[in-house]
RNA sequence: GGGCCCAUAGCUCAGUUGGUCAGAGCACCCGGCUCAUAACCGGAGUGUCCCAGGUUCAAGUCCUGGUGGGCCUACCA
């Protein structure tokens, strides 16, 4: 029997599901579905990655366990899925034991067989911002996040030694050309490879982060999460690293697919399969890393991402439509844009006009000239047999480019049999067979034409489940599942069937309903887009949330005064010759020479928009070289790393009036 | 600064290994049909295939350089 095994990431359990996750997840339940379908033994997993600093953070601030903070926060993934008509087989939490026994036992193995190894890692240690800082780094010999001191820390970690396995990878890339897809993201990974792999510091000291899965040897130290995270796909189906393997390991690994999104394909490519080689497993067949989408033409950003909420979407558009459009509208492994626009064009031409009305045309003369019963086929003429021949080229190009996860295409693949079937009544004319009395033909014809819809509803099973059986319910046909196999065969409709009234099974959209006219207009308030969000899995090292900062200590009156803010006029900006982001500034403060200034705003300004702006400058700040260029003081702007907007003043003053 | 990717009709994009490759869908216009969800069918188009060189009998298709855009990475006082 062939075998299906399809995994989406773990989702970061802090993060609040969204468009990005919905789209891999429907992607891997329509393979897992078709999969299915057609007799495959099929699994599909997904589930939720619960360990890591952000986690331990948020329950912190509510007061409450980690744990009991991840059995809340698993909840609306859990419920999104099910809104989305999301059927998997496993749901995996990295906090269950089963997880973390192989975890651990993982750990053990590598341990033996000489694959990690302790190490003393020296540098500037910041309790404020949890992390560690180069000697050039520090500023005035503090932290350069926080300002508070620093500790030169000696910290042991574990390494795994993964430079042992970075040959057996790159020759395992070249001999598997399909392993990693897109292809140009291969390229990319090999361009990784091609510099010496290093080793991967595997271990977090617990006393520095408590959040994770404790080393079986040594509870002073809990696993990294991404080492923790990436054995889900393993652990989930019984994989044990010393004793037997579970009853099903060896029917679901390899696994056929992994889908991810671009963002974690090194992880996934690299960090990986180097530690399945190392666990004496082979990595799955395929590695499919897909885009990211935009929203309207913007970054997705918390506020725009409100216009996407995938709940609203379902509200108003329904599951069935949302998961079709997100497959067919881009091209598997790009990026693209959801714009409601979009959707509504989308869905009108393909689901309404095209394939909606074939259905309703076809059912309505059926209904009107037949008496509602299914025609008998008559004998094939040229074009019967014509129509024949582009049903199986729609069936088989559906199936093989579903199989290659190019949703876009396969869905494509069909359409070209629905047009032909409108085609085709345009062509045969059976009101005019009618109104001859050709009812024979009549009956073929339009028999024809509703086993175009057959066919269309066989193969929408897995893309939209619920639309896929009201189509065969025009139909009469009450068969669930409908077989894909030998579905082209235009004949499978049984003579004298009585159809139901036609009623349209996808309503044309006249216009954007009115709550999402609603949250449109409300994101089309003038905010600057934020970064975009990891539409999966946990980041690396966790990053200070720059945009809600943890509640800072408090401060007095005096310790404000220990800054002086000056307003300033920038005189001449240009960017800095050797890093992107940063614009070399001259600040006119009312000393005898302009200050020169390097500010990280290249991302949002040009420098010669720049030039006769009024700015507040930090004037007190310790010089500091960046990127080889002194920088004396600092430009207040609004954001985190991403700027949103210069801090400035009302009225023009005169450079260096003092600020507070 | 280092690495990777991309640039083809108004829009979104197809164009494997160089030789009907100048295309599809959408939008628009014209025509047709009337069974149908103001749907369907046909037709017309429009393109310096980013720019400049080069290789070749032949280049969107390969090479070099440039311009513009995206992603990864370092710099964000």
């Amino acid at each position: 029997m062939q075998r299906y095994y399809v995994t989406t990431p773990i989702y970061y359990v802090n993060d609040k599901p969204h468009l990005g996750h919905a789209y891999t997840t429907i992607a891997a339940d329509v393979l897992a579905r078709w999969h299915r379908l057609n007799g495959a033994d099929t699994w599909f997993l997904t589930g939720v990655d619960e360990h890591g600093q952000k986690v331990l953070e948020a329950a912190g601030k509510k007061g409450i366990s980690p744990q009991a903070h991840v059995d809340a926060m698993v909840q609306p993934y859990k419920d999104l899925w099910a809104r989305l008509d999301i059927r998997y087989d496993d749901f995996i939490r990295t906090t269950e034991p089963r997880h973390k026994a192989v975890v651990q036992a993982a750990l053990l193995k590598l341990k033996e067989q000489g694959d990690l190894y302790e190490d003393v890692y020296e540098g500037w240690y910041s309790t404020a911002a949890e992390r560690f800082w180069t000697e050039k780094d520090l500023v005035d010999g503090k932290c350069p996040d926080t300002g508070q001191p620093v500790q030169w820390v000696q910290e042991t970690n574990w390494f795994f030694r993964m430079s042992r396995y970075g040959e057996r990878l790159r020759e395992w890339i070249e001999a598997h050309p399909d392993f990693l897809q897109p292809a140009s993201r291969k390229n990319e990974v090999l361009g990784y490879l091609r510099k010496d792999l290093g080793d991967l510091c595997i271990s977090r000291p617990a006393a520095r982060m408590s959040w994770g899965i404790p080393f079986p040897w040594d509870e002073s130290f809990v696993t990294y999460v991404w080492f923790d995270a990436l054995l889900n796909y393993v652990s989930a189906v019984g994989f044990s690293p010393q004793g037997e393997n579970g009853p099903d390991f060896a029917r679901r690994w390899p696994a056929q697919h992994h889908l991810l999104g671009k963002d974690i394909l090194t992880t996934h490519a690299v960090y990986f399969s180097t530690m399945l080689f190392a666990l004496g497993l082979e990595p799955a067949e395929h590695l499919y890393a897909h885009g990211w989408w935009t929203v309207e033409g913007e970054k997705m950003s918390k506020t725009i991402g409100n216009v996407v909420d995938p709940h609203l979407l379902v509200d108003e558009y329904g599951a069935d439509v949302v998961r079709y459009f997100v497959l067919r509208e881009i091209p598997f492994g790009n990026d693209g844009d959801f714009s409601h626009k979009g959707l509504l064009e989308r869905t009108n031409a393909d689901l309404a006009n095209d394939l909606g009305n074939l259905l309703h045309r076809a059912s309505s003369m059926t209904g009107k000239w037949l008496g509602g019963r299914i025609g008998a086929l008559d004998a094939p003429t040229p074009a019967d047999l014509e129509l024949q021949g582009l049903a199986d080229r729609a069936v088989a190009g559906f199936a093989r480019e579903l199989e290659a996860a190019q949703f876009h295409k396969a869905l494509e693949s069909l359409w070209e049999l629905v047009r032909a079937g409108n085609k085709y009544i345009d062509t045969e004319q059976p009101w005019a067979l009618n109104r001859e009395g050709k009812t024979e033909r009549l009956g073929g014809v339009l028999t024809r034409c509703l086993e175009i819809i057959r066919v269309a509803a066989t193969l929408l099973q897995p893309v939209m489940p619920t639309k896929a059986r009201e189509l065969a319910a025009q139909l009469s046909l009450n068969a669930d599942p409908l077989l894909a196999l030998g579905c082209a065969s235009l004949d499978h409709l049984v003579a004298g069937t009585v159809l139901p009234e036609p009623a349209p099974v996808f309503p044309r959209l006249l216009e954007l309903p009115p709550r999402i006219q609603e949250a449109l207009a409300k994101a089309q308030a003038p905010t600057p887009p934020p970064p975009p969000p990891s539409p999966s899995l946990p980041v690396p090292e966790p990053p200070v949330d720059e945009t809600t900062p943890a509640a800072p200590a408090l401060i007095g009156i005096d310790d404000f005064g220990k800054i002086q803010l000056l307003t300033g006029r920038i005189v001449a900006a240009e960017r800095h010759p050797s890093a992107d982001r940063l614009l070399v500034l001259q600040v006119e403060l009312g000393e005898d020479k302009p200050r020169q200034i390097v500010a990280g705003i290249a991302a949002r300004y040009e420098p010669q928009n720049l030039v006769g702006q009024q700015v507040v400058v930090v004037a007190n700040l310790k010089p500091v070289k960046l990127r080889g260029i002194e920088s004396h003081g600092m430009l207040l702007a609004a954001g985190g790393k991403d700027v949103r907007g210069l801090v400035t003043v009302g009225e023009p003053l005169p450079p260096g009036t003092l600020v507070r």
